[in-house]
RNA sequence: GGAGCAGUGGCCGAGCGGUUUAAGGCGCACGCCUGGAAAGCGUGUUGGGCGCAAGCCCUCGCGGGUUCGAAUCCCGCCUGCUCCGCCA
């Protein structure tokens, strides 16, 4: 959500931010608005005083007993003259915060320019792919043929694009996401939160997923909507508040199911588990003082890095460029796994830094101690990281000719000390 | 699901149609006092918006309504609590 300040002081600057995402101007139209707006405003607070000020004198005036008509009939006519100009005043405001409502983040000066994911530009690379002397089979070949991974079993209960796992891969999987947790948790300083996975619209407002992408969301019949992402629940955390700046960073971790639609995307990834309507995934959410949130993006994107490098699992960092960044964020990194199957990257991260975008929608402001004035938090959310893709990684990486899969170190304490995954 | 009660400032709590520009208390900040502190005294203490400014407007859970005037009356919603029923 845009500040209408904000583009008043500098239209040009807000046109050119979404002339970076490929979009017409918009500050004349949004400025007229704002305009008239204030113009109504003005008009009828100045009603309203006068209103306030001859209410007072007919108390005053009955008290003493003398005849009040005369204001009794003015106050009447203002109003009239009231329900008019704020009529008009609510009608102008509601096209204006509706038309600011939809509008993307500006992209951060460094996101490189781009139309779509091949313009993503590559930061760093980490580890070296596995090397195999047979060909390395997919993780929903070798899952299959352990006997512990179903997709027929999952398509009889749900339909398409959901899982069900059995035996060492389920533990695999829940062993993941403990040891993810524990990770984020003591070594990097999040707080541990459970929430709900269900929610009201204006959690989804808040973090900007409403009104733009209803689509891609799961709704119940009571009005509530599945979360896509823990980063929906652990920003909203402190919606509506002023946070004391000297308690910040916030830093938040949970482990949750998250659901997605997936409704642009018939026909990719169809087979096995990269894109699932359900998966589950460890978030990191940071709130943020405005000077501490492009740091935190940097610390952010290692936190997310170190699960990898504990599991020995190669990756690059790659930023998004203007058209592949999601539209409320200013920079978003995405780390992109190796996936010995495919023979290629592929993406298991996104670390995000969205400014005060979300901040505004959900009216989240902090304060320094003892300072009056308020200004919006930054926030940043990254998947640290999404489980259900790690384990694909793990699968493909640590496969062997024989079809088994032998059990990362740092994962053997969560695996009762069992060394390899072989068919039960 | 049924029945009932309640949401007031950072917190507690009064007010239930007109000097309420929300009493009083606690907490907090500053000042006086003191050798220093406590106590005491004094001052301040929600958050937004409009305006060049002076200043004004909104804000008693949220949104409507009644009224010349609403924290106060009416309706809807949200949240919490109590009892009953059902349930992991």
């Amino acid at each position: 959500m845009f500040d209408i300040k904000a583009i008043r002081d500098n239209p040009a600057a807000f046109d050119a931010g979404l002339a970076r995402r490929g979009l017409e101007p918009r500050s004349a139209d949004l400025l007229d608005l704002d305009a008239r707006r204030r113009a109504l405003i003005t008009e009828a607070q100045e009603a309203q005083s006068r209103r306030n000020a001859a209410s007072k004198d007919i108390g005053r005036a009955k008290k003493a007993g003398e005849d009040a008509q005369a204001l009794i009939d003015e106050v009447a006519g203002l109003k009239t003259r009231l329900a008019e100009l704020e009529a008009e005043r609510d009608r102008v405001e509601t096209q204006l915060t509706e038309a600011l409502a939809w509008l993307p983040n500006t992209p951060a000066d460094d996101v490189p320019d781009g139309a779509d994911e091949n313009d993503n530009v590559e930061l760093r690379r980490w580890g070296t792919p596995a090397a195999f002397d047979f060909e390395p089979r997919e993780h929903f070949a070798l899952g299959e043929a352990l006997g512990q991974m179903d997709f027929e079993a999952a398509a009889a209960l749900s339909g398409s694009r959901f899982v069900v796992l059995k035996g060492a891969l389920a533990r695999l999987e829940r062993a993941l996401g403990q040891f993810m947790l524990d990770v984020q948790t003591a070594d990097h300083g999040y707080e541990e939160v459970t929430t709900p996975v269900l929610v009201r619209e204006d959690a989804l407002f808040g973090t900007g997923q409403l009104p733009k992408f209803a689509d891609d969301l799961f709704r119940t019949t009571d009005d509530r909507w599945l979360i896509p992402t823990a980063e929906v629940t652990l920003t909203n955390l402190h919606r509506e508040q002023i946070v004391e700046e000297e308690s910040l960073p916030r830093r938040y971790a949970a482990l949750t199911y998250c659901f997605r639609s997936e409704a642009g995307a018939a026909g990719r990834d169809t087979r096995g588990m990269i894109r699932q309507h359900q998966f589950n995934k460890v978030e990191l959410v940071s709130v943020t003082t405005p000077e501490a949130g492009e740091a935190e993006q940097e610390r952010k994107v290692g936190c997310a890095e170190a699960i990898l490098q504990k599991l020995g699992l190669a990756y690059r960092v790659v930023s998004l460029c203007t058209g592949d960044l999601g539209a409320t964020m200013r920079r978003t990194y995405d780390i992109e796994v190796w996936l010995a199957g495919q023979q290629r990257y592929r993406e298991i991260s996104s670390v995000s830094w969205a400014g005060d975008y979300q901040a505004r929608r959900m009216n989240l402001r902090c304060r320094p101690k003892g300072e009056r004035e308020t200004r919006f938090c930054h926030t940043l959310n990254g998947s640290g990281l999404a489980v259900g893709r790690t384990l694909i990684a793990v699968m493909e990486a640590y496969q062997a000719a024989d079809g088994s899969i032998a059990v990362p170190e740092v994962l053997k304490p969560y695996m009762g000390g069992l060394e390899r995954i072989a068919a039960s």
